[in-house]
Order: structure tokens, then sequence, then C-alpha cells
RNA sequence: UGGGGUAUGGCCAAGCGGUAAGGCAACGGUUUUUGGUACCGUUAUUCGGGGGUUCGAAUCCCUCUACCCCAUCCA
């Protein structure tokens, strides 16, 4: 953790932290209780309480309860649980939106009265035409009009419920041609006549998200209140109805991450829902689905989801994580802390002709890499089970389990040799008959016979009959579209599996490795001591099942794709006069004159500074790359250098007093504090340094420091010639000429 | 089509003008009484495309392209 890079979300809060913003950070995880959580919850729970947990701040858990007709209290426990489960405690008790519908209400009274909110009441449908489209703009309602009294009136009745749904809403009056959709007056509260789960018959009115969210936040004093990709377009209501109601300061502040999706599953309220509903899948908590009651009935760990959650880190970039990530997140935590035990799957019956009596073997439950202690005792007799495919007649090239050739060691136990294979009418093997060597014992091993491989076993009569459920993925697709795309094979239910009798006689854990086959958790729902059941929470890795499957991954070079460059508009008359007196009289390269010309006001900007100093092409380059990117985020008045700053900057850059390199760092200082280039230069001293007597001590410096780079550079890598120019003009703070030290550079190296 | 976003290996993802981090996956090898683990090594001359600026560009400028989100009285 302590080298690597923090993502964007700490970056804001670390800069907030150390601007002075706030005094504590509060974050929240705001659910609507109308669903089961899944996976993704868990990654915005990570996010939430992780950053309060980092920057020793809180954070909140608040049930986003502002729709009556969707949620119920059931999810709320779902939720409380999966945070709990995930090991994260909020701050105080749970919040719910539904305690705030008081306050809410004051601030619509407050938005009505600084007329900023009014009471519409067109038809839903009406309402809907006069929002507009995305490329026209809307209208607004006659009813925006209505004089704060009547609107005080009107919400007043709402509230008390004294008319009918769909009569009227409080809309807030912002824009109804503001490009965002979202902008174009939204809807604050709607009229409901339902019960809510908390709330009781109380309200006739519900606010709308985009109302109560932005207020609970405040309301509750969080810093930053983070949420996914598809709420971008509601920031601006955020930022609104905060800055509108002028409260108090500070305020929260919206920041959106990309919710998480994972390859052969789906994550989406519906499809899940869908999948219950048509049993599909056994209920909320069946163990393929990506809800955390699914995932943790599976056998998956909260450890293992937050190490996942932490690895796939957090970005805007819409992604789609591999399956295999999750799978290597629970093996990597199971690995070091599960007793292995052995299971056969599909028992092979080997009956060791010369083995009389029986006995108890010492096993331990880890193995030598497995830093702990523990192990039991597993009986031993003449009649065992082996895995079928662990003996193979006729085996392929590779195969290093047991075979009428090949010997192979029972684990825990002694070596044998098949002997005999019995077959079954229809020449399937139905036994073996093997010897055993009694000085190959394992511990005590005098053979010296080499085996290839040792395989799990169980002793007949003593082994345990066990139901084992294997899991696979839910969808055969990548991205599923729909119920098609099931997997069939999904489940795998496997009802007389053999297990060592101790796994269930003195239950040593919950979670096992069934040595050669994968991680198992000890059904919480079904087992019982008389019918126990086992999940697969994941198989091992199988270089040898990939081996023998897979012939070798074909090398899938797609080529590059063309693209085709679309159509640019077409410039102006006046743009086009422009281009012409820059190419032709400035001499300009067509790009850079291009680029000024269409621009009215990069272009008045550079031509009043060739007033000042007339190096037409290098002021138009500074001009079109850094003026122009100031000029993204401000207007020409708010500038606070002048044209004539800018000539008098290229000017030094043309009299070698600075370098290109200097120049951009003045640039910056200048559109920071608007003062001269000249004063900035001398104030900090950047005058360049090209006299080769004092750099070269220093090159030679950072040659001596750097021995095995100039080795490599020697030996071919011409990519750390840009290395030590770096490392040089770091030592001089910037100073160093870089032609010079380039030059100086080559020589040294190459001598 | 207007607005808001996003593009770095097979999948995530750092990177903020000076040597293209890291994890997963894959592929070799060593160790191994799990074809597991651990360990070692290999895998981007290039950052969506094209131009420009610069001694030097994934990073700055211009432009094009692709994908995601927004027109619920859902959140």
């Amino acid at each position: 953790m302590e080298n690597r890079s923090k993502d964007f979300l700490r970056r804001v809060v670390e800069e907030d932290l150390k601007a002075g913003k706030y005094q504590e950070i509060v974050t929240r995880f705001p659910p609507e209780p109308n669903g089961f959580p899944h996976i993704g919850h868990a990654k915005s729970i990570s996010i939430n309480f992780g950053i309060a947990k980092d920057y020793q701040g809180r954070c909140n858990l608040r049930m986003d309860d502002t729709n009556p007709t969707t949620e119920d209290t059931q999810y709320v426990e779902a939720l409380k649980d999966a945070v709990q489960w995930l090991g994260f405690k909020w701050d105080k008790e749970v919040r719910y939106t539904s305690d705030y519908f008081s306050k809410l209400y004051e601030y619509a009274i407050k938005l009505i009265k600084m007329g900023k909110a009014y009471v519409d009441s067109l038809p839903e449908e009406e309402m809907r035409e006069y929002r507009g489209t995305v490329t026209q703009a809307g209208k607004r309602s006659k009813y925006a009009n209505r004089s704060v009294k009547e609107n005080l009136e009107l919400l007043e009745g709402m509230k008390k419920g004294e008319f009918k749904e769909g009569e009227h809403v409080l809309r807030a009056k912002i824009d109804m041609a503001s490009p965002n959709m979202k902008m174009r007056d939204p809807l604050l509260y709607r009229i409901k006549h339902a019960h809510h789960f908390r709330a009781g018959d109380e309200w006739a009115i519900y606010p709308m998200y985009d109302f109560a969210h932005c207020l609970s936040d405040y309301i509750e004093g969080v810093t930053h209140s983070i949420c996914t990709l598809e709420f971008e377009n509601n920031r601006e209501i955020y930022d609104w109805v905060l800055e509108t109601l002028e409260l108090e300061p500070p305020r929260p502040y919206q920041h959106e991450f990309a919710r998480l999706n994972i390859n052969y599953t789906v994550m989406s309220k519906r499809k899940l829902l869908e999948l219950v509903e048509k049993e599909v899948v056994s209920g909320w908590d069946d163990p393929r689905l990506p809800t955390i009651a699914g995932l943790r009935r599976r056998g998956y760990t909260p450890e293992s989801i937050l190490n996942f959650c932490e690895q796939i880190g957090v970005a805007k970039a819409n992604s789609v994580v591999d399956v295999a990530q999750l799978e290597f997140s629970i093996r990597d935590d199971l690995n070091p802390k599960v007793p292995r035990v052995m299971c056969v799957l599909d028992p092979l019956k080997v009956t060791i002709t010369n083995y009389e009596g029986s006995e108890e073997l010492d096993a331990s439950y880890y193995p030598h890499d497995v830093p702990k202690e523990g192990s039991r005792k597993v009986p031993f007799s003449k009649e065992i089970y082996i895995e079928r495919d662990d003996f193979m007649e006729n085996p392929t090239k590779g195969y290093f389990r047991l075979t009428p050739e090949q010997p192979v060691r029972l684990k825990h136990a002694y070596i044998i040799s098949c002997k005999e294979i019995i077959k079954d009418e229809q020449g399937n093997v139905v036994e073996i008959k093997a010897e055993y060597y009694p000085n190959s014992k394992s511990g005590s091993d005098r053979s010296g016979i080499k085996v290839r491989s040792a395989i799990q076993w169980v002793e007949a009569n003593e082994a345990k009959e066990i139901e084992v459920r294997l899991y696979d993925r839910l969808y055969n697709k990548e991205i599923p579209e729909g119920i098609e795309d099931i997997n069939p094979n999904s489940l795998k239910v496997v009802k007389n599996a053999l297990i060592e009798p101790a796994v269930i006689t003195q239950k040593p854990d919950i979670r096992f490795q069934f040595e050669r086959h994968g991680y198992f958790f000890a059904d919480p729902v079904e087992y019982s001591d008389e019918k126990p059941i086992f999940n697969r929470i994941v198989s091992l890795k199988d270089s040898w099942a990939k081996k023998k499957k897979t012939d070798r991954t074909k090398p899938k070079t797609e080529p590059k794709k063309v693209q085709i460059d679309g159509e640019v508009t077409p410039m102006t008359q006046e743009e086009e006069a422009r281009f012409e007196k820059y190419t032709n009289e400035l001499k300009l390269n067509s790009e850079v004159a291009n680029t000024l010309a269409r621009d009215k006001q990069l272009s008045s900007f550079y031509e009043e500074a060739l007033t000042t100093y007339s190096n037409p092409v290098n002021i138009a380059n500074l001009v079109t790359n850094e003026v122009a990117r100031e000029l993204k985020s401000k207007t020409i008045g708010e500038l606070k250098f002048k044209p004539k700053n800018i000539a008098n900057l290229i000017k030094m850059v043309d009299d070698e007093t600075i370098s290109t390199k200097i120049a951009k760092q003045v640039f910056e200082e200048m559109s920071r504090s608007g003062q001269e280039p000249q004063k900035i230069v001398e104030s900090k001293g950047l005058v360049q340094i090209s006299d080769p007597a004092v750099l070269l001590p220093i090159i030679e410096e950072v040659m001596a420091k750097n021995p095995d780079n100039v080795e490599k550079f020697r030996a071919g890598n011409s990519k750390l010639f840009g290395f030590f120019v770096g490392q040089v003009l770091k030592a001089t703070k910037g100073k160093g000429n870089p032609k010079v030290v380039n030059e100086l550079i080559k020589e040294k190296l190459n001598s």
C-alpha cells in the first residue's frame, strides 16, 4: 500500500485536506433499499469506507429511501449485513433520507420563497413534451409564474394529500433550454399516496433523488459525495440546489467513478431479479450470483473481496474486469489459511492385494510451505478409492498418474502399482488390483521408487459420503445479454463423493482445500451431519487440464484497424482570409495558421502581441499552444497576462536568455501572477546556463551516479539518452541549456 | 443530432514534459509427496488515429474516430 499510487478520489481528498477545505473527511454509502447488494456495492463500500479510514474520517450508512413503492426493510437488513460482513463500521446509527423529510420540506419552502421553485400542474405527458429533446430546447410550463403564495398553498395541499397522484409536482425553476436535460426544471417532489416503510402515512409527497441526495449529504456534513458515472449529468443540479439555497459552508461535492462490471456474469438489479424470479437460480443467495449473499454462501471471504476491490482500482473508464481476477483473490486468501483434506469425487475402487489389516496414518493438514500446525489420522486398509481419472490404461504423453506401468504415491501413505484391471461387460474399468511397497511409507520411504505424482484417496469403509456442488460461471458469454446465454453446466451436483472421516467428525474448519480439486465451503444453509454438503468456492489452477484441452492459444494478432477521418468543417471567409495572411505573409506552418485562423480570440491576441515584438512564427507557436490552453478554462478577460508579455517572453527566448523549457515555467508563473516575464526571470534567477565549463561537471556526476545506465546506453539502449538529459536538467533546476546539454552528453556518452 | 464523460498490452491500472509502474491472465524455468503454492524469467520501440509545438510528448495544442451516460412523477 505504501508505494502504491493513489487513485483519483484519494488525490482529490488529499488536495482538499491540504487546502483546508474541510476539517474532517466524511463520506457515505447511500444505497436505495430496493434490492440485494452485489459485488458492485462492495466496490462502493470499499471506496467510501476505505477513504474515511485512510484519512481518519467517518463514513455514514444512509438508506436513500425516497421511493416508498419499491423499498423495504428486508433490503435494509441485507445492506447493513453486507457492510458489517465486509468488516466496516458506519458512523453512529444508520441514517435514512426519510428522517430528513421535514428538513427537506423546509428547504423546498425556502426555494419557493426565493422564486426558485414552483408547483407545476401539467399532465405527465405534456410535461415530457415541454421538456424538449437533446437537440431542441424545451419550453416552460404556464404554471411556472404562479405567485409564491399560491405555490406555498399548493405545496402544503400536496403534502397533506389533498390532491391525486400526478395532479401536481414541485419543480425547480432553472432553465428549460439548458443543454443538460437534467437541468430543464427538474422535479423536486411528486405526490405519492403510498405507505412508506419507515415514515408511514405521514407524507403524501416524496422528494426526488436530485433534491434529497445533495441536501442529505449536506445535512450529514458529508464532504465527498462519491457516486457512479451515470450521475455525472446530475452533478449540475447537485451544485445548483446547494448553491441556490445559500447554505452555510462547508458543503459536499460530488465525484464519480466507474461502476464495476465482471465478465460472465450480470450486475444489474433488473437482470439479477429476473434470474431469481424465473428460478434460473435458487434465490438471492445462490452461490453462482455476484450478490454479497451469493458470494458469501459460495464461501468467499470478506478479505478476498476487499482485496479484489483494491486490486482493480478506481477510475473513470468503463471497464469489464476478468473473473479470473476475482478467482485469484479468493485462492490467494485461502491458500495460506485453510486445511488440506482428501476427497474423491468420482471413486474408482483399488484393492491392495498384498496388504492385510489396517492402520491409521498421520497426516498434516498443511503442506510444507504453509506455516501452520495441525494434523489428523487417516485410516488405511486394503480397500481404498481413488479418483477415476487418476488412472489411465493407455496413458497420453505427459500423464503422471497411475498406469499399468507407472506407480503412484498415495498421499500420506504408500506407493502402489497396478497389477490387474477389472472391467465390466462394456469394457469400463471397475476396479484395480494393486500391490503396495511396504517400505515406501510416507515420511520413511526407503523404497527408492520414483513416482511422478501423489494422488488423494479414501479408505473404503471409513470414508464418509458427502454431497459436493461444483459451481462454474453462470453464463457462457463474456458479456451476457439474457437468459439464453446461461451456462447449462453452471452447477454440477456430485451426490456420492467420498471424504476422509476427520473432516466430518472433527470439523477442523468450514473451508477446506480438497487436495488437487479446489477450495470448498461447508454450505451454511443446508449442511447437516447426516447430509454434509460442500460448495466449491473455486477450483485450483490446473495447468495439466489446460495443456490437454486448449491446443495452444492461437496468436491473435489483429491487424491494426484503419481509421477513417471525418470531415472538417470548412472555414468562413473571414477565417480563410486570416489563414491566407498567416501562411503567406507571416510564414506560419499551415497547422498553426489553421488553429489561429479559426479562433477569433486567439488570433486577435496573437496579432496584438506582434505589435510589441515581431517574430511571427515563435509567437504563433506559443499562442496556439500555451495561450490556447489557458483559454480553455478562462475567457480572454480573465487572463492575467497581456499579449505584450508574451511578446517579451519570446524575445528572451530568441536572444537565448532562457530556454523554451524555462519559457514554459515563466509562462505558468505569468498566468498565475500576471508579472512581467523579465521580472520573473530576474527574481527567480532563471537565466539559462550554456557554459560547458559549468555543465560538464554536472554531467560527469550524473554519469558517475548511474554507471549501469551508462553501460546500457553504450550497449545500444538509446532510449536512455532522454534519461540523462532529464537528470542533468533536474540537477540544474531546469536552467541548463538543453541544446548544449544534449551536445555535451552525446559527446561524453560516446567517448 | 445538443450536452456530459472515457480511450495506455488479452483484462484491470499507474503515469501530470525527461528510462512505459504494478496486479491478473499467458508462456518458459527452479523448488515441491497437491500438474497447487512460492521463487526466477519472458510478454507495449509505444499510449484510439492523424497532424502540430518542443532538444525531448502517453503527458501541451489542433483535428478526427470509437464507446458510455442524459429527454422516469426511478435512484
